[in-house]
DNA sequence: GCTTAAATGCAATATTATTGCAATATAGTT
DNA sequence: AACTATATTGCAATAATATTGCATTTAAGC
C-alpha cells in the first residue's frame, strides 16, 4: 500500500495544532492509493471491506473536510469526489484538470499553467479566493 | 417577469431540432429572473407556489440538461445549482466566477479574462473540454 | 384528424451530505 | 500513571441532490 509520508501529515497537523488520528491517516492513505477520485462513500466501502471495523460516513466527510482545510486533500465538484492533492502548497492555484471521459486527474498549478487569474479576476473588482481549487474539464491523450 | 426572448429560445431549438414546450419555456424563464444559481428544487418550489400545476422533479432535471445541452443554461458543480447562461456562443469558453461567500455569479469568457486554456491544457498534452465552463472561486466586491 | 416520436408524470430508488447528541479517544496537566 | 478538558468518532435519523423505468400525455409531420 503506498502511503503519504506520515511526518508529513504530522507535520501539517502539528503546525495546525490539530490531531493526527489513526482514521485521519487511514482514510487520506487511501486516497494515496487511487489514481482516480473516490467519492466518501467508496472510502468507507473500502474501508469497511479491508479492515472490518466500521466506519460511519459522517466521520469520512468530517474526515475529508479536515484534510481539506488543511489543503492535503482536495473535492472536485464536478464529481462530488475526493483527491489527494499532489502539491500541498497555499502559495498557488491549484488547478484540476479532469478528463470528462475517464475521470483521470492531472493537477498543477497556475504557474506551471501559465495562468494568471489574480489579474484576470481583479479585472471585474473580484479576488481569486486561492482555498478552493480551480477545475479544468479537459479530455486527457487517451480519451480524445 | 424578466424572460429570456422568445425568438431566442425558439431559434436554439429549432436550430438543434427540438421543440420548445411550455414547461422548457417556463423553467428557463424563471431561472432568467433570478440573479443567483438555483437548485433544482428551488425551482420547482416556485412553480408549484406560483402555478398550482405540479411539475415533476425528474421533468425539472430534465428539462435542466436539455438547455444545458443546448449551450443556454450552466450548472454550477460547486454549487449543485443552475443559472442561465450569458452569453450563450459556443466558441469561448464559458468562464463562471463564482462569490463563495454570496454565491453571486459573475459570468464572461476566456478571451474577456485574458486566459488561453487551449495553450495552458495543450503543454500538458490535455485538451479543453470546451462543453463544460470553467468555475472560479472569488470575492466578489461587497463580500471581500 | 392520424400517426409516430418526443416529452412529461409518477413514484420508487439511488447517491451525496449533514445533524445532534452520546460515547470514546487524545493531549495536556498534575 | 491518573485526571481533566477538549477533540474526535459513532450512531442513526434525516436532508438534499439526482436518476430510473415505465405509463401517460403532448407535439410535429404527414
Amino acid at each position: 500500500m503506498e502511503k503519504v509520508d506520515s511526518k508529513l501529515l504530522l507535520n501539517f497537523c502539528i503546525k495546525n495544532k490539530k490531531s493526527l488520528t489513526p482514521t485521519r491517516a487511514l482514510i487520506i492513505n487511501l486516497l494515496a492509493n487511487h489514481k482516480k477520485p473516490r467519492s466518501a462513500y467508496d472510502i468507507q466501502e473500502e474501508i469497511n471491506k479491508n479492515n472490518k471495523n466500521n466506519i460511519n460516513i459522517s466521520t469520512i466527510y468530517r474526515v475529508l473536510e479536515f484534510w481539506i482545510e488543511l489543503g492535503l486533500v482536495h473535492k472536485i465538484s464536478f464529481l462530488n469526489k475526493f483527491f489527494l492533492c499532489v502539491k500541498p502548497d497555499e502559495k498557488h492555484t491549484h488547478m484540476i484538470n479532469i478528463c470528462t471521459e475517464c475521470e483521470a486527474i492531472f493537477e498543477t498549478c497556475n504557474e506551471e499553467m501559465g495562468l494568471n487569474f489574480k489579474k484576470s479576476t481583479s479585472k471585474f473588482k473580484l479576488s481569486l479566493n486561492n482555498k478552493h481549487s480551480i477545475e479544468v474539464p479537459v479530455l486527457c491523450e487517451s480519451c480524445s
